[in-house]
RNA sequence: GGGCCGUUAGCUCAGCUGGUAGAGCAGUUGACUUUUAAUCAAUUGGUCGGGCGUUCGAAUCGCCCACGGCCCA
């Protein structure tokens, strides 16, 4: 065990270069001469504040002020140049230039600081000045190294552009690329808009369980988990569906959550195995108000943090602040398969014939419901680059959605769609408890015959619903998805600071 | 799960029809007191993702595996 330890760590020692064992000697250096990780220095200035208030100002009226500041950060770059140095200090609002010379901090320090490394933690107090190019800088009069750099940095000029390290050393993506900060800033920011967006409509933000006995609320493969006091299988939700319309039986009218989703399936550009979304439900409301709601809301969101509705995805154009398009389901397909009609997609064996011609192979369980959903996805969806709601989705495929009244073989539903893909999926929902309780017998029917991802029956929801769901509207919208949008990349992986991978 | 592509120094990348690896940046040493990817000179650094095979000889050719990317289901 001894000699596995022992070689583990002779390992461990012969596995670091040359570049960490010469800095690590610095760090023992820096260790003997007292405290190599001190927490005394305080900054009082960000590098984002001090270009703001004055980069604007000549050099003669600084040198006149003679402001002082106080910054820290990464050493990002640096260039000695004899006995004075130019350096920029990274922290989370960008980059300030600081100005070391060697009779201002003193010969020993300036030495010391020649030894340093880019990618070293300082706190640098000074004063402002302009250099004779006209960078607002600081002209440091201390230099305090908080914390060694003991790994290299990727290259100043390329950066980080490995996709795979970019993911699994996320913090070194952060450190080095400007636009992955971005993106990550703008998922704050629209997690945030939509946050008050809501709260300020006077919608209550709630936190439903990760972890449920019945999984519901959508139709995906669970992960299973077990929990050992209880000695009982578990699942991560799918969906908080089913808990938030519960809450409106409990008379929490305008309810929303903002958390994550997990679902057993294969990853891709699009699919990560946790997930997050929006839900919020309204009582009183029908699925017309949510799409009234989702276009004043996605259009605002656009404008607060891209500033601009017009945005591009991946080469396709669209614009947020145009009134966006609706339309049925039917509509949508007759729209774009001009040689279908009405008649053909109403009627089930020239509907199913129709599929088999666009090379869809209609299952014999499939009703006719199931196989328009089908055509629609396979030749509208992906034409759907304009912001667009497509309403009246077959009954067959809303198992949770609340029937039309004019026509019960569609629902008061809607989904969303933006560049081709699906971004938010509504309905006025489904409050008749018998009607409910069908559905449910069919999932469970289609579960037995086979289909992992169809519903369970949830007695719990039923018995909800019996006490009185009011008339509501519910939503769901993707975020990382939205976040895709809001940033142009091209997967899900780019907009989750973690994404899952398998291990190295 | 299937197809295609990739994996070479800490990072970004070259490396031809097989002959035991190269640049830039970073590092080290020296010069340089306002630089802007600073510059100049010298210099260190590699289990070429892993394994097996073909061959006198493999980063290079073949097979298998791992990880990643893109496309498809």
């Amino acid at each position: 065990m001894t000699d596995n330890k022992d070689s583990q760590q002779q390992n461990d020692i012969v596995d670091e270069n040359k570049l960490i064992a010469q800095r690590r000697e610095k760090l023992a250096d820096l260790r003997s001469k007292g405290q190599a990780y001190p927490n005394h220095f305080k900054r009082d200035s960000l590098a984002s504040y001090l270009l703001e208030s004055h980069d604007h100002e000549s050099k003669e009226s600084l040198e006149e002020k003679s402001v002082n500041a106080c910054i820290a950060g990464r050493m990002m770059l640096k260039r000695v140049m004899g006995k004075a140095s130019f350096a920029k200090l990274q922290d989370m609002t960008g980059q300030f230039q600081i100005y070391v010379h060697r009779d201002t901090i003193g010969e020993e320090e300036y030495a010391a600081f020649k030894h340093s490394d880019i990618g070293d933690i300082f706190g640098a107090e000074g004063k402002l000045f302009k250099t004779k190019t006209g960078e607002l800088s600081l002209k440091v009069s201390k230099l305090h190294l908080l914390t060694k750099s003991l790994r290299p940095l990727p290259e100043k000029f390329h950066g980080l552009t490995d996709t795979e390290q970019k993911y699994r050393q996320r913090y070194l993506d952060l450190i080095m690329n400007a636009d992955s900060r971005r993106v990550f800033q703008i998922r704050s920011q629209t997690i945030n808009f939509i946050r008050n967006y809501l709260t300020e409509k006077g919608y209550m933000e709630v936190e439903t369980p990760m972890m449920h006995v019945i999984p519901g609320g959508a139709a995906a493969k669970p992960f299973e988990t077990h929990h050992n006091a209880l000695d009982m299988e578990l699942f991560l939700r799918i969906a908080p569906e089913l808990y938030l319309k519960r809450l409106v039986v409990g008379g929490i009218e305008k309810v929303f959550e903002i958390n994550r989703n997990f679902r057993n399936e294969g990853l891709s550009t699009r699919h990560n195995p946790e997930f997050t979304t929006i839900e919020f439900y309204q009582a009183y409301a029908d699925y017309h108000e949510l799409m009234d709601l989702t276009e004043d809301m996605v259009r605002n969101l656009a404008l607060t943090v891209v500033g601009n509705t017009k945005l591009s995805y991946q080469g396709d154009e669209f614009d947020l602040g145009e009134t966006f398009t609706r339309m049925t389901v039917k509509e949508s397909i007759l729209h774009f398969n001009p040689d279908l009609t009405a008649e053909i997609l109403d009627d089930y064996d020239s509907a199913k014939a129709a599929a088999e011609k666009l090379g869809i192979s209609p299952d014999d369980s499939w009703g006719l419901g199931k196989i328009q959903i089908e055509i629609f996805d396979e030749t509208v969806e992906h034409l759907l680059i304009q912001p667009t709601f497509i309403t009246e989705y077959p009954t067959e495929v809303s198992p949770l959605a609340r029937k039309n009244d004019a026509n019960p073989f569609v629902t008061d539903r809607f989904e969303f769609f933006l560049a081709g893909r699906e971004l938010a999926n509504a309905f006025s929902e489904l409050n008749d408890p018998e009607d409910q309780a069908d559905r449910f017998h069919k999932q469970v029917a289609e579960k037995e015959a086979g289909d992992d991802e169809a519903m369970h029956f949830d007695d719990d929801y039923i018995r909800a619903l019996e006490f009185g769901l009011p008339p509501t509207a519910g939503e769901g919208i993707g975020i990382d998805r939205l976040v895709m949008f809001l940033t142009d990349s091209p997967s899900i992986r780019d907009v989750l600071l973690f994404p899952h991978m398998r291990p190295e």
